[in-house]
DNA sequence: GGAATAAATGAAGAGGTCTTCATGCGTTCC
DNA sequence: GGAACGCATGAAGACCTCTTCATTTATTCC
C-alpha cells in the first residue's frame, strides 16, 4: 500500500482552510534561525534559559520571548528546577519534524533533484 | 545505529547559524495557509495558475506573488503550455516535506503526546 | 530579611509579509 | 492585426514579527 517511488510512506496531504491555518502556524513556529537553533539545541537535551541564550548567542530576553511562544503553541515545555525553568522538546512529533524540515531543506539547498512526476 | 524509541530514522538535526537562515526560508515558504493550500493543490498534480486560484480560492494575482516566491526558493517549477503556465511541485523532497509538516502539525494539534524523556 | 541569580514580561520600534489594485506582456484564435 | 485569455509585476497599505530596553517576579543563599 506504498507510493513505492514517493519515498517515504506519510499519506497524500489533505487540507481545508482551518488546517491549513493551524499547520501554518505549526510551522511558523520553525520558521525563524532563532528558533531553530533553540529548537535544535533542545533536540540535544533540555535546557534551562541561560544555557539556551549562551548556546545560539541571543540575549535572555529574546529567548524567553521565543520560548513563550514555543510554549503557547505546544511545542515545548518548561518546567521549574531551583532557580531555573528546564526547557524541553514536548514530544517526538516536534523532534520528528524538527529533523525532517532540516533533512529535506538541506537536500533542497543541495539541489539534489529527485523529481516525482515531470507530466511533461 | 537506529534511535530505537525517538521514531523514524532522520539523524539528529545540527544546525549552525547559515544553515538555521536557510532551513527557516525555507519553512517560510510553507508556513502560511495560502501556501500551503497552493503546494498541497499541487501535491495532487501539475496545475495551471487560474485552476489553482480557483482551486484555493485566491485572486489570480495573488496566487502569482506566491508563486513567484515558491519559484524562488525552488520549490515549485513552471512551464509554459499554450496560454497557461503549467505548475509543479519541484521534487519529492517538497512532496515528502509538505507531508510530514502535515501529519506532524495535525498531531501535535490532537495533543497526542509521544513523550521522548521527560528528564523530571 | 537582603543580595544575587534566573526568567518573564510589557512597551516600543525597525523591518518584513501578504493582499489588492492597476497595468503590462505573451499567446491563441479568428 | 485585433480581441480575448492567462499570467506576471510593481506599488501601496494594513498587519504582524522579532529584537532590545527597562522592569518585575520568583527563588536561593547567607
Amino acid at each position: 500500500m506504498g507510493h513505492g517511488v514517493q519515498g517515504r510512506d506519510r499519506p497524500a496531504a489533505r487540507l481545508d482552510a482551518d488546517a491549513a491555518t493551524h499547520v501554518a502556524t505549526t510551522l511558523q513556529a520553525l520558521a525563524t534561525p532563532s528558533r531553530l537553533l533553540i529548537l535544535t539545541e533542545l533536540r540535544n537535551g533540555p535546557r534551562p534559559v541561560t544555557e539556551l541564550a549562551d548556546a545560539v548567542g541571543m540575549e535572555q530576553s529574546a529567548v524567553s520571548h521565543q520560548l513563550r511562544l514555543l510554549r503557547n503553541l505546544g511545542l515545548v515545555t518548561g518546567t521549574r528546577t531551583g532557580r531555573n525553568i528546564v526547557y524541553n522538546l514536548y514530544d517526538n512529533h516536534v523532534a520528528q519534524l524538527l529533523d525532517e524540515a532540516i533533512y529535506h531543506s538541506e537536500h533542497l539547498r543541495l539541489g539534489l533533484t529527485d523529481r516525482p512526476d515531470t507530466a511533461g
